[in-house]
DNA sequence: CGTCGCATTGAAACTTGTCAAACATTGTGG
DNA sequence: CCACAATGTTTGACAAGTTTCAATGCGACG
């Protein structure tokens, strides 16, 4: 339909949410702990404190700036995080909880989703590995939207009165948070003019650009992934009905562009897709 | 169609907007000077000092915390803001100009606009006195959306760097911030959901709804009030097009729900346009 | 091996977009 | 102050895209 703008589109959907934060603590996580060790939920409790250090953090790049000196450092893990285990279809948190704390993907992932009495839904995000969760609590001290994990996941648990003492001291740090939560703002703007100015084929695509971008930042590949969500999860999202997230599908399936096998996804062709 | 969501939506809209931000400056500021006084910018050059004070502005319930001490008001004072005169069409920062500061709109409106080299826009927000401009910068350094003025404007200055300071010393200006940030980050929730789920019909009375809201919120009339942005920016804002706007305006009109006259709008009957 | 949830596909209905023409409003210069 | 140009708005007819409804297929799991 158009030129190169549902790659340019996809580019800055969660560039910013991918760049945005992170609070990933350390126990076992090496990058790919998130994805590929989502059975590990099995094997805990849920709820546990967590024994460990952001400064040991194998991820602690992503969730923290680089530049702290290591008085900070000792700071920064004073503050009491802890992780947290939730099954598959639970809820991190829902609508009107209260809010305390913002959260940090470790491992798994979740879909965040607006809800009406009515019946009425939006899904306005899917988060995985390393990204933030949380964040709509903080402007009512309520929580606005429901997070749902999509497989077992693990979340470091940032208690935010103890994050705003730390950004208080620590300039960078402070700084860090409010990258995060622009990055939030910048990736909902993206989203926006998806949902305002592109078709249903320019938005999948652009969909499917977007996770392998982000699946590729954390270590895996670019051309093949799972989706954890379903066709109706996705056009939830993207505001269109299941049936027509299908076609396309389809359609990119006839055209050479992606080869799907139920929630089994290869990208053939990436340029190609982005030029839809 | 639904039942009593449209309101809803427009509720959540910018009632996290409308509480959001301010960091209105004293001057001539009665609530009013806002929409009523555009004239003013004329009288003045572009850009000026302004030698005043935020703890003398008439506004200022809305720009602080309320539960400062004097001494933290004399520190807010000590954060340079100036305000600047923004003519009808002009902008007051573009996407990829360099972010320095943050804008609290003291006077007149603004629209905020996502672009793509192909042309395709979206409209992410229109911005009346009392709402807050330019977050979107600080995750890149960089501004992400144009932000053009409505109508002659006047904005206040704040300088993020110095905001920052500020909030490291008052612990409730900082929390203040967070929520200004987390609002923008719900608002642009229920834009999506707008987008995402509602029909041309929902979307237009939504959007009047919460026009209505928030002018009313500014002392205004919520029944009576002059559109300051043409149908096509409704329509790239709602994601539709103009004429579908003007079509949906027609329908009102013909259900006695809205009397328009141009730009000139009457809410006849605002709880028809919520169960639209 | 049957069931249940999820996914695919087709045909018809509906909503919105596109194109075109006429009309209204605003601003400008004579 | 008027005429005219430019811009914005309304309306209609038709086309395109998306949803709706319904049927079928597929695959995981007990």
């Amino acid at each position: 339909m158009s030129t190169a703008t549902v790659q340019e589109a996809a580019a800055a959907l969660p560039v910013a949410a991918r760049k945005a934060v992170h609070f990933i603590r350390a126990i076992d996580a090496t990058p790919c702990a998130g994805v590929a060790r989502q059975a590990s939920a099995e094997e805990r409790p849920s709820k546990r404190p967590a024994p460990v250090r952001c400064s040991g953090c194998s991820m602690r790049a992503v969730c923290m700036p680089a530049d702290l000196t290591s008085a900070e450092f000792a700071k920064l893990d004073s503050m009491i995080c802890s992780t947290r285990h939730v099954r598959r279809g639970d809820a991190l948190y829902r609508a009107r909880d209260e809010f305390q704390s913002i959260y940090a993907v470790r491992a798994g992932s979740f879909k965040t989703i607006v809800m009406h009495r009515d019946g009425r839904e939006q899904v306005t995000g899917f988060q995985i590995a390393g990204e933030a969760l949380g964040l709509d609590g903080v402007c009512t001290g309520h929580h606005n939207a429901d997070a749902i994990a999509l497989e077992d996941s693990v979340v470091c648990v940032i208690p935010f009165a103890q994050l705003e003492t730390v950004c208080r001291e620590i300039r960078s740090m402070q700084h860090h948070v409010h990258q995060i939560m622009s990055s939030e703002i910048v990736r909902e703007s993206s989203l926006m003019m998806l949902l305002g100015t592109m078709s249903a084929e320019q938005r999948v695509a652009a969909f499917l650009l977007n996770l392998s971008q982000r699946f590729k930042a954390l270590g895996y590949s670019a051309a093949e992934f799972h989706l954890r969500m379903t066709r109706e999860e996705i056009g939830c999202y993207l505001g269109m009905k299941l049936e027509t997230v299908s076609r396309m599908f389809s359609r990119f399936q006839r055209d050479k562009l992606v080869d799907t096998r139920g929630k089994q996804i290869r990208i053939v062709d990436p340029e190609g897709l982005a030029l839809v």
